[in-house]
DNA sequence: GCAAGACTAAGACTCAGTCTCATTACGCCC
DNA sequence: GGGCGTAATGAGACTGAGTCTTAGTCTTGC
């Protein structure tokens, strides 16, 4: 999981100048806000971290430039079972990885598993649909909370 | 899938009664729309379908009621990325499936698949966590809105 | 530099879900 | 059956995430 990815906000930049939009500095915060983010983060963290960085963003900007972002399949907007969604960027290779909650402390790990992938391409074939996306989220308790060990 | 349950709303009022809880009219309609449900249904259905029935129920003891079930196990709360959360009854038998949500209709559609429970099993030693739960969610197009045929 | 219109900020608004508290009624004891 | 303790209920105020509106600002093409 990279900590920073300028490749992903200079093609975030690229697909949006190409879509016809023009540069906007809230759009641009929010950008490389996301691009630091090591998981996802919801919109309520993002404005309070542009408030800590000294150029808070208007809410319904922040919305704004997440909503054009998931539109050109650039942020996968996550629903964790909290009240609010979570938002992360979507690596323009089309890798992605799925979620697990710890109930305990509530931490978010990424993952990802060809094993699930494969059984959920499957699906389509089964169901007579054609699967555009799909979610996975895993509940569970991690090691620090007592989860299995040792490692 | 049952269009109506009836076990499962008398074990529902059993597993309660030996909780020590008593009986109430509000959270015995809830039990008893839900039984008759064949699939997830939002807080606001149950009080739009209570109203309808003649029987209208105050909306926190509709959630109240669904708080005290879920806490039991009785239902599952699902997260279908609309502004609102849906329940359904959980069998007793630890069946569960899982959901696909047409994008062009909404229609949400139910399915099981032991491919998919066995990869998600086998998550839990990969990752060294405890797994207690977990929800996957698919969306795409069913057939009536023009996905795969030719059934 | 100018104009068009895309972008932004502030805050009012909506709506799902929670909380409070007075009232009702279940279930046990006598 | 009547009384009592307490869980369950209902009404509606409240909270907080997310949306909408509107006036003003900034980009960009000319």
């Amino acid at each position: 999981m990279p900590i920073h990815d300028p490749s992903w906000s200079a093609y975030a930049h690229a697909v949006l100048e190409d879509a016809g939009h023009r540069r906007g500095g809230a759009r641009d915060e929010v950008i490389d806000l996301l691009a630091a983010q090591p998981c996802a983060v919801s919109a309520h963290d993002i404005e309070g971290a542009l408030r800590q960085r000294g150029r808070p963003i208007g809410r319904a900007s922040i919305y704004r430039a997440l909503d054009t972002l998931a539109e050109h399949g650039l942020v996968k907007r996550l629903d964790l079972g909290r009240s609010e969604a979570c938002y992360e960027p979507a690596r323009s290779d089309g890798h992605h990885h799925h979620h697990v909650v710890c109930e305990m402390c509530g931490t978010l790990t990424a993952f990802d598993d060809p094993d699930l992938e494969d059984a959920i391409d499957r699906l389509g074939d089964r169901l007579g649909m054609r699967i555009d996306d799909h979610d996975v989220l895993l509940r569970g308790v991690c090691r620090n909370c007592g989860g299995p060990g040792p490692r």
